[in-house]
DNA sequence: GTTCTAGAAC
DNA sequence: GTTCTAGAAC
């Protein structure tokens, strides 16, 4: 008997290590899911039930208790796994390069799970503050802003990666499912291959990811029932409206008065607030351009405070992604000191592209921190408001900019959002207001260098001039009259606008470029000029520049185009200007094509032009006493017919785009009309330059004379030199200013 | 003069 | 990958 029994025992002894390598399989199963998802939580549960050797590797715990590396991770899965044990890995691996370590795990004897915990960001947020045991404002912002972070970087598990199974949970029910099957998992249970639990396959999970992505978490510390709220949600299929709702009740604990409004605020969301106009921005010049958020946030108050009489019943909202962020608290904090109303100004955590649909707040305008070019480039809200509204944002700034095509530091440009555009339907937006804030951060254009008394001056001129632009949308929409334009609808007023202005400028550039340029077309070769150099050879005036002389000779048929005729000049606006102001004078002598041609018998002409120019100059200066202008003449011309150049030197101007169309009015290239009467009275003719190599000197600003490498950034830098003009230009009359200076001040 | 665009530069 | 320049065509 006992030797039987021995016997037996020996057998089965023997017998289960062999049924193990051929039969058992070990199971790691990578656990995918931000903090405070339940990782921790479904392995723990899973190992309560289950019949299975698992071990469950930590990276929060692996080092003592403390958190460990990823190398200490694998270590000890490789190790429980040569002992015959199932594994856990337990930490974030939310994307794949994380995980890939983990696959390589695998083999014949090991299948490679994944269980993605895919749960709302609220929840997983408001759950990582409740583990560290902190109520505080820092520290649940910084759970927060630690999920946000992570789920940025989300890259839920693909099959082709390895996984022989992939488990998704979506919501609290999955976890529990999920919890059972690997529950009950004996020592030679296997799981059948595949994906399961993701709802929408392929191209449509990757539309979900990134909606979840963009999804904005609510603050955690601050709302102690998020919960209770997200779970509520989940039971719930019909999630949309109670999203929404619950996102405001949700932001009405973090609006700036505890007390009074609450109601209203929280029905942010409603329709009855729809019509409300409301102006979203985002804190101006703290994000990329690294300005100080105490002196920010200083400031923003200051001007809200100050434009608070001015919006009508309009109602201004901070914006910011996540709820941790600092400058928003600030702004929180110091409203509330101020006792700001807070049904007039509040903040708001949320993407400022999805304010209505995943906030339930309705604005109809929002605020862009954008660049000076006004391009759609770059990140942060810049990027994510063009690529909310599409290309008809681009088209519409491009249109709203007109000529200068870019703006400076401290200003603003309001662009009507064309109804196609998307944010337009689908969030009701009317209006962008673009804001260039100063920047203290040395890698981007016009850094500061810490001049901040420069900086806040510029700061709540941005403020400034964007609450100023909302509240003239205010004062013409009155949105009050027809909430349902504000919603979904496209006013008709926008349209017309829009087709209005494209007509103008349609009317405008063919009228400036049919005129000239069809019969220059048509006389092309029959009138052919020569052009006589510098030195002496001729070569033919090309049929595209000849249009000044045409005009010269015939300026009554361009009537329209002219500012002044008289028997010797014609006035009339440069078609493609350098800067905000910027006017030919064109000698109406035939013959008389280039400073070359110019003689002592022309210096009466050369006066007459001069005189000219200056009355023009001294008009324009009239409207607009920061306007300084040069008047001067090309060495080399490419447009026939003697015509003097009258600029102001802002040089402001789209049409502004190359070294070459610099470099013609800031070099010796340019030749000022004092100096030149000056030279021809007496040597009798003008001294010309070395143009081809005036062509390719380097960038200099005209003011400070700083080297600049490429246009856009000398164009940068000019709009904001405060330097004066150098001592030459200074002298002699050269450059022409308003009679108290205003325009040379340092 | 401008526009267009290839490819250099970043 | 994007920005910017520079050369050709008009």
């Amino acid at each position: 008997m006992d030797s039987e029994m021995i016997t037996k025992d020996e057998e089965m002894e023997e017998a289960a290590p062999q049924k193990a390598e051929e039969e058992k399989k070990s199971i790691i199963v990578i656990l995918v899911g931000a903090p405070g998802s339940g990782k921790s939580t479904f392995s723990e549960d899973v190992m309560k039930t289950s019949s299975r050797s698992w071990v469950r590797v930590c990276q929060d715990t692996i080092a003592n208790g403390k958190t460990g590396t990823k190398a200490q991770c694998l270590k000890k899965a490789t190790d429980a796994l040569n002992d015959g044990k199932s594994v856990f890995i337990d930490r974030c691996n939310l994307d794949r390069e994380q995980r890939s370590e983990f696959l390589k795990l695998g083999s014949p004897h090991v299948d490679v799970h994944a269980v993605v915990l895919d749960l709302p960001a609220r929840l997983c947020i408001s759950r990582s503050v409740k583990r560290t045991g902190h109520e505080g404002n820092l520290q649940g912002g910084k759970a927060a802003a630690v999920v946000n972070r992570m789920l940025q970087k989300k890259e839920l598990p693909k099959l082709n990666e390895g996984f022989s199974r992939i488990t998704f949970c979506l919501n609290e029910k999955d976890v529990e499912e999920a919890v059972k099957t690997y529950g009950a998992l004996g020592p030679f249970d296997t799981l059948p291959s595949g994906s399961f639990g993701q709802k929408n396959p392929d191209a449509k999970v990757q539309l979900g990811i990134m909606k979840f992505m963009k999804k904005v978490d609510p603050p955690n510390s601050c709302c102690k029932d998020p919960v209770s709220k997200q779970e509520s949600k989940e039971t719930n299929p019909s999630s949309k409206e109670q999203d929404v709702v619950a996102f405001s009740a949700q932001n009405t604990d973090k609006n700036i008065k505890a007390d009074g409004n609450s109601r209203e605020r929280s029905a942010a969301g409603s329709a009855t607030t729809n019509d409300i106009p409301t102006l979203a921005f985002p804190s101006i010049s703290t994000a990329d351009f690294q300005f100080n958020h105490e002196k920010a946030s200083d400031i923003i108050i200051q001007k809200v405070e100050e434009f608070l009489d001015k919006i009508g019943n309009g109602r201004l909202v901070l914006v910011d992604l996540t709820s941790g962020s600092r400058i928003l608290n600030l702004v929180k904090v110091k409203a509330e000191q101020k006792n700001i109303d807070s049904s007039k100004f509040f903040t708001f955590v949320g993407d400022i592209t999805q304010l209505y649909t995943k906030g339930g707040l309705h604005c109809n305008v929002i605020a862009n921190a954008a660049n000076w070019r006004l391009k759609p480039r770059g990140g942060g809200v810049n990027a994510a408001i063009f690529n909310a509204a599409g290309p008809a944002l681009e088209i519409a700034t491009k249109e709203a900019a007109g000529d200068a095509g870019c703006i400076q530091p401290g200003s603003a440009l309001t662009v009507p959002l064309p109804s196609t555009s998307q944010l337009h339907k689908r969030e009701g937006v009317t209006h962008v207001i673009h804001v260039l804030g100063p920047n203290m951060n040395p890698q981007r254009p016009d850094c500061l260098n810490n001049d901040y008394d420069k900086g806040c001056k510029i700061l709540r001129e941005a403020y400034s001039s964007l609450f100023e632009g909302f509240a003239s949308i205010v004062r013409t929409k009155e949105f009050n009259k027809d909430p349902s334009k504000t919603v979904s609808t496209v006013p008709s007023s926008l349209i017309d606008q829009r087709s209005k202005r494209e007509g103008v400028f349609d009317l405008d550039s063919n009228k400036k470029y049919k005129g000239p340029k069809v019969e220059v077309g048509v006389e092309k070769k029959s009138e052919s000029t020569e052009k006589f150099t510098g030195d002496g050879t001729a070569k033919s005036w090309e049929s595209w520049a000849q249009s000044l002389h045409r005009i010269a000779m015939d300026p009554e048929k361009y009537n329209k185009d002219v500012l002044e005729i008289s028997d010797d000049v014609v006035v009339l606006n440069d078609l493609y200007p350098k800067a905000q102001k910027h006017l030919l004078v064109v000698a109406r002598k035939d013959g008389l094509d280039r400073l070359t041609d110019v003689r002592v018998e022309h210096l009466p002409l050369l006066r007459t032009m001069h005189n000219a120019g200056v009355k023009w100059a001294t008009k324009l200066i009239s409207d607009e006493p920061s306007l300084v202008f040069r008047l001067g003449y090309h060495s080399d011309p490419s447009m026939r017919q003697l015509h003097l150049h009258v600029v102001s030197q802002d040089f402001n101007s789209t049409h502004l785009k190359n070294k070459k169309h610099w470099n013609t009015f800031n070099t010796a290239f340019f030749l000022d009309s004092v100096d030149v009467i000056e030279e021809i009275e007496k040597c009798g003719k003008a001294k010309l330059n070395d143009n081809e190599r005036l062509m390719s000197v380097e960038l200099r600003c005209n003011k400070c004379r700083s080297a600049h490498p490429n246009i856009p950034r000398l164009k940068s830098h000019i709009s904001r030199c405060r330097a004066p003009f150098p001592s030459d230009l200074l002298q002699n009359g050269r450059l022409v200013v308003a009679p108290n200076g205003s325009g040379v001040e340092a």
